[in-house]
DNA sequence: AACCAGGACGACA
DNA sequence: TGTCGTCCTGGTT
């Protein structure tokens, strides 16, 4: 049998693309490598055949590109033992459908849901879509034609969902197979990649029952993050005294374990400035996205004015604060220290001025 | 009084 | 080095 190094597949990686995902772009338009990555020669000169008529832009290829790098790492990562430097065809083909169920699976994390789609309420799979469709650079979608739970959702045919987002069917079903697909994968699997690791951890978290609650100021401060440096968090571990989210308290050393294998992502938004460079400690805006998505927990004290712009109202800036105080195990934490952070997100770009100024309402300048 | 804006500085990872 | 906690002054609602 052939054999291909897995380095060598730049040249086949958009006829793959071409095969199984008809024309799409194989990465969402903020899906970049890490940072520190830096294309050696030798992958530069593998780059240019894709240089093709055919080819996506140059930021594209450079992700791709990077993404043989991930592709290996995953691959073995996912392997008891390697024998050899080099993959079969079928190896290829099983590894590339590694890093994009990882790829695909990655939005999932940052909205802090299941990567099952049949476990989403209406919510989650609107906030899914709605994710999707602006890491891919699609049109808006109308969410009130989505008022299905995930389940739901999963059930569409391609056709059916061309109905309700045009232009966005396709889109929509093969990622929404691919979630399928990892599901299925990670069920028959017993060694996970690092990522799926993560995804496993979540989901763990998300499916335990509630546990009592620890002391108020017990919190571990960088307890938060086991995915990825974009991700949205899982469910809130700073649930109140109130009750009103009893959500579970993993044990800091499964979150360290879990956040210290997670491969660098890029961030959401367009402004590089939302990476977090030590990623073992919760920003003050991730925070914030959190507790904006758990609104049946937390929009008692802070909501959307405006999702898709972003915008939104601390309703009860004392809690808030102490939410984030007790997160960060800042006891002296308050809104005044609050606001000054998120007023540094101005000059940072991650937060903007609303239009019109209103006392206690913020806009994230990418929405989420 | 509560909030907003932003300078300054230091701790921390 | 970036983030954020802290303190501060001064302005606005």
């Amino acid at each position: 049998m052939e054999r291909h190094s897995l380095t060598q597949m730049s040249d086949s990686l958009y006829s793959f693309e071409d095969r199984h995902f008809q024309g799409f772009d194989m990465f969402p338009n903020n899906m970049m490598p890490p940072q520190d990555f830096s294309m050696g020669e030798k992958q530069q000169a593998m780059a240019q055949p894709m240089a093709s008529p055919m080819s996506p832009p140059e930021g594209d290829m450079l992700t791709a590109d990077a993404t043989f790098l991930e592709l290996e790492n995953y691959y073995y990562s996912n392997q008891p033992s390697p024998t050899s430097t080099e993959l079969s065809e079928q190896e290829m083909t099983e590894a590339y459908e590694i890093v994009m169920e990882d790829i695909l699976s990655s939005i999932t994390p940052r909205l802090g849901i299941s990567t099952d789609p049949s476990q989403w309420s209406q919510e989650q799979a609107q906030a899914w879509i709605s994710l999707l469709i602006q890491e891919y650079g699609r049109p808006k979608v109308n969410l009130s034609n989505f008022q299905v739970d995930g389940y739901t959702l999963s059930q569409m045919t391609q056709e059916e969902l061309e109905q309700r987002a045009p232009g966005n069917g396709y889109l929509i079903h093969s990622n929404l197979n691919c979630l399928s697909k990892s599901i299925q994968r990670e069920e028959i699997k017993p060694v996970l990649s690092p990522f799926q690791q993560q995804q496993q951890f979540q989901q763990q978290q998300q499916q335990q029952p509630p546990q009592p609650q620890a002391q108020p100021m017990s919190y571990d401060p960088n307890m938060m993050y086991p995915y990825p440096i974009t991700s949205m968090p899982p469910p809130s571990p700073a649930a109140t005294e109130r009750e009103l989210s009893p959500s579970p308290l993993a044990s800091s050393s499964d979150e360290e374990e879990a956040s210290m294998s997670s491969p660098a992502r890029s961030p959401t938004g367009p402004n590089t400035s939302m990476t977090p460079h030590h990623t073992g400690s919760i920003q003050l805006w991730q925070f914030l996205q959190e507790l904006l998505l758990q609104p049946d927990s937390y929009n008692y004290c802070i909501r959307f004015l405006d999702r898709s712009q972003g915008i939104f109202k601390i309703e009860d800036s004392v809690e808030v604060a102490r939410l984030w105080g007790m997160r960060k195990n800042r006891p002296a934490m308050n809104y005044d220290k609050l606001s000054r952070s998120i007023r540094q997100y101005y000059r940072k770009g991650i937060m903007k001025k609303t239009e019109i100024s209103q006392r206690l309402v913020y806009q994230f300048v990418t929405p989420f």
